[in-house]
DNA sequence: CATTATTGTGAGCAATTACTCGCCTTCTTG
DNA sequence: CAAGAAGGCGAGTAATTGCTCACAATAATG
């Protein structure tokens, strides 16, 4: 399961539709189903597609899987570079914590069966620490850049704030005990802050 | 998929002892060629055991699973239980953060496959929601009766520290830029710490 | 309109694999 | 030692399902 990029780039407004419809159909199926009942043929029935144009453009299963993920990743990232950056600290920290949330609002019964039902390709894989090491890139620059900041490392410290709050996504997207969303956001702003401006 | 409780309770020192052995060969069975290509007669020849023994204890491929998952959690308990609470409360979460680091030591690449490849039942979801609850549970119990503590609602408090310890999970047993260990642990702790005495 | 490129079709196959079942072996019990 | 219980065996199968391929339809091109 190399393959995760699509099997043949659209020309034609048409295909793109047909490529938007099998993933918007496999995020369907794929909640209600579950991620191993999820069959391939029973994504294209649902987008009113053929079995053969479905492997069109995507190579295989885990690629349509791929490519949700990278949906959802893309929104995350456009949707923290439509604000743009606070000045106080506190308040970058909240925007960061809140666009998270706020990415996992969308659809949580997709997120849960991405981390709990479907199996991760190592190309997935790869992906995802691609993704990650974007993030703590920025945010590592981000903590140098500012003087409230003074935490010693600041690649361990952007890795750790990086990788907390995705927990973010494990507690509300997966967690069957929602915590309140204000709570925890409040919460979340304060630990970080916290961390980031205590002396060491 | 809902059994996932032992088919058969072993009466004889041997059935045990068979038991674990299948125990110990999925657990190789499945490091090396992942869960799905793990096979349930692969793993029966691993261990040197016929598949219809196997399925003696093990009601089906998800129920192996399970009984790994359950050994890991109850060694991690049993680790912590061992040491008696410090006085400090950064004492008391150093002692959290490396047990969890500790138990994740043992074998990155399980905890590794069990997160990334294995997709999850209901039943073993569930399973670990009640471990999850347990741990909160007592990580509230501990806030509420110390004084250093300084957090408004520690139901909150504790769900965020069990999460967030978690996290050095996925970065030591799944990340492939390996943190420095101890550094990973002195910049929980520190986090942490800060976190529960900072005033709200 | 002819030609080529792109997109769409879907019956069916190849391959995998979790799991059963009838039977044998070893242990315990009285 | 008899008899029942517990443990062990492994060839075979039923069922699933991802995916191919030969062909048709539609759109662009000149």
């Amino acid at each position: 399961m190399r393959d995760v990029e699509p099997r043949k780039q659209p020309r034609q407004v048409r295909a793109e539709l047909t490529r938007q419809r099998i993933l918007a159909a496999a995020a369907h199926v794929f909640v209600e189903h579950g991620y191993a009942a999820g069959t391939t043929n029973r994504i294209a029935e649902r987008a009113r597609v053929s079995i053969g144009s479905l492997y069109q453009y995507f190579p295989n299963k885990g690629a349509i899987l791929a490519g949700l993920l990278a949906q959802h990743l893309d929104a995350g990232v456009a949707t923290y570079h439509a604000n743009q950056q606070p000045e106080r600290l506190a308040d970058i920290v909240r925007l960061f914590v809140r666009t998270a949330i706020d990415n996992h609002r969308d659809d949580p019964r997709l997120l849960r069966m991405l981390i709990e039902q479907a199996p991760w390709s190592p190309g997935l894989v790869s992906r995802l620490e691609g993704y990650q090491r974007e993030r703590v890139a920025e945010v590592r620059a981000l903590l140098e850049s500012h003087p409230e900041v003074r935490v010693a490392d600041t690649g361990t410290a952007a890795q750790m704030i990086v990788a907390t709050v995705e927990v973010v996504v494990h507690q509300l997207a997966a967690g069957t005990n929602p915590l309140d969303e204000s709570r925890l956001e409040d919460e979340m702003v304060r630990m970080l802050t916290a961390y980031l401006t205590s002396t060491p």
